[in-house]
DNA sequence: TTCGTCATGTAATGGGTTACATGATTAC
DNA sequence: GTAATCATGTAACCCATTACATGACGAA
């Protein structure tokens, strides 16, 4: 669901939707790249929900002249140049965007990540919970991990064992960062910014 | 795509769905949980497409042991439930399967993953190959994680830094990874099965 | 002039998730 | 007898991917 990381970051400053796409990637990682073709229709859903509007965009700063445009004709609800829709998120929009960003469910990889964007917007309480549930999830998955490698290493080739293995390392990687971000939570605001 | 997992177990040995379905689990790690509502569909696809056929399953012990088989011990790969619809894959089902296979477009996470687990199945240079390829892959996005951090490292708070840390520092383990394996494949055939 | 980037969209297609429905067998 | 597990499927919904289509602008 692109609806959340897209209120997130118009919550912050409107945007247009090509602008927007940039700003994922840059958010998210360069993983994670939406496509055209999910990213227009998230913002047509969310237009149609009332989660955002559409603003015409203030005109640009047009130097090179006025008469250099041809074909002035154009239709007057197109300020400048380049056609841009921006959109902003309206009140309705901040209440979605809080729930969505609550919901604690959300425990896998994606859902985790997303919310950890965002993370600023929420009580530290809540924090503190979602990173306890990703915890959780990461060690059930580390636990199968284990009976899965007791039950069937016999049967496995050297890829699989390697593979299963590397999973399993970066699963306690995963594990120890998010017990890394918990105790930082905790802590009593000690930024320390730098090595003393 | 389930058909490459599910053609390559079927490969080895035939099964029912729900047998496959743990084997999946077994194979590919416990974050890679197909459900039912993409099994069977993926079943009778392959069915249609004449990849597997269905089997008539040997009947089950129908030894009508009342109390006879009470807490006996079973034949492992045989109990019963209940009907069962045993596949087997056809020709063209491995035909298929070595195509879907050798597809070294496959170079995201999951494509990878997907075609490591049936590594054996894969000449040595086209093994070869994909890791490459994999490899390459990992190192742009570890280029593009470095690129963003430049550009919008004051604009991203703690919680968005310590991400892209850890996301930059998993890519770099995985490439070192990979490129274990690559010297593996490379080495002649030296197995040193135990330490000495 | 042509290429690359900016910018916005639509259409088709596929297939995964969730929930639902059913029923047999085993273990307690 | 009843709960858990085995076992197989269907149906509705959602939405992401891909490919397609358009067009302005800046720079070479």
């Amino acid at each position: 669901m692109l609806e959340l990381p897209v209120l997130g970051l118009l919550k912050e400053r409107s945007m247009h939707g090509y602008e927007l796409r940039k700003q994922l990637g840059a958010m998210l990682g360069p993983f994670y790249q939406v496509s055209w073709g999910s990213l227009y229709p998230a913002l047509r859903r969310l237009a149609k929900a009332g989660a955002v509007e559409k603003l015409a965009e203030p005109a640009p700063p047009r130097r090179s002249g006025k008469g250099a445009r041809k074909g002035g004709a154009r239709d007057a609800t197109l300020t400048s140049g380049r056609r841009r829709t921006v959109y902003r998120v309206t009140d309705t929009g901040e209440q979605m965007f809080t729930q969505m960003l609550e919901e604690t469910a959300a425990v896998d990889a994606e859902h985790f990540t997303l919310r950890l964007a965002f993370f600023r917007y929420l009580r530290p309480e809540t924090r503190l919970t979602l990173l306890e549930r990703r915890r959780a999830y990461l060690q059930e998955k580390l636990a199968q991990f284990k009976s899965n490698l007791l039950t069937y290493r016999e049967r496995m080739d050297s890829y699989a064992l390697s593979m299963q293995n590397h999973d399993m390392a970066t699963t306690e990687s995963d594990i120890a960062w998010i017990e890394e971000l918990i105790t930082q939570e905790r802590a009593p605001e000690m930024p320390r910014p730098k090595t003393t």
